[in-house]
DNA sequence: ACAGAAGTACGACGGCCGTCAAACTTCGAC
DNA sequence: GTCGAAGTTTGACGGCCGTCGTACTTCTGT
């Protein structure tokens, strides 16, 4: 019944907030995600992201940074695709993902 | 005899980490430093910022953003100043300073 | 020389966060 | 309708980090 956990939450870009935003991006493994996003022209399923973690440690990994506002989840099928919300987070915090993105 | 610790080491622009710099920018406390050294023409003392934590908390931060080479600490006296290494920071990490700045 | 101001050093403590394994859910394919 | 693939949830564990008080050092002023 509950099929709210397959369309989570995504903050609007005015309620980003820097602490939160900076707290995701202080984990290597989120900053790696979120650089494979930002070289990717398409979105990438969680499963085909090269980080050296478990399923379930990846999964935090990404409600940390939806939740931040840096992506956005969508289901197809069994699989979740992740878009890096670049456009709301240059108006959010300007230069902010070019500076961390190698 | 050991007057090493009057002159902390500094760390070379060649040498700034992205990691250690966002490790450090993460914590409230010591963005507010940053912050108030980005609002101020003039150097800082350690003791004149405004920041709610003890003077052995507020050492501990000071530590953290110089090794990070956010900040430049120098004695004048038994004053201990502090100054944004702004232009370093910028030739590092172009528009992160600007973005994490208030 | 002494007192006090300005920081530092050193433990100690508490909480948070990244990590994992195991059990579960949801969807697609056959 | 069963099975497997893809993620999620939950609980537990370990380590790190921010915090503080206390004791110490260094310099200034008197």
């Amino acid at each position: 019944m509950d099929r709210m956990g397959r369309a989570p939450a995504h903050p609007d870009v005015e309620r980003f907030d820097l602490q939160r935003v900076l707290e995701a991006l202080v984990d290597p493994v989120r900053r790696s995600i979120i650089t494979q996003l930002a070289r990717s022209a398409e979105d990438i399923k969680c499963g085909d992201f090269d980080i050296p973690v478990s399923k379930s440690t990846a999964t935090h990994h990404f409600t940390v940074l939806r939740e931040a506002g840096l992506i956005r989840q969508h289901y197809v099928g069994t699989a979740r695709l992740n878009t890096l919300r670049r456009a709301e987070m240059d108006e959010a915090f300007p230069g902010l993902l070019d500076a961390i993105t190698p």
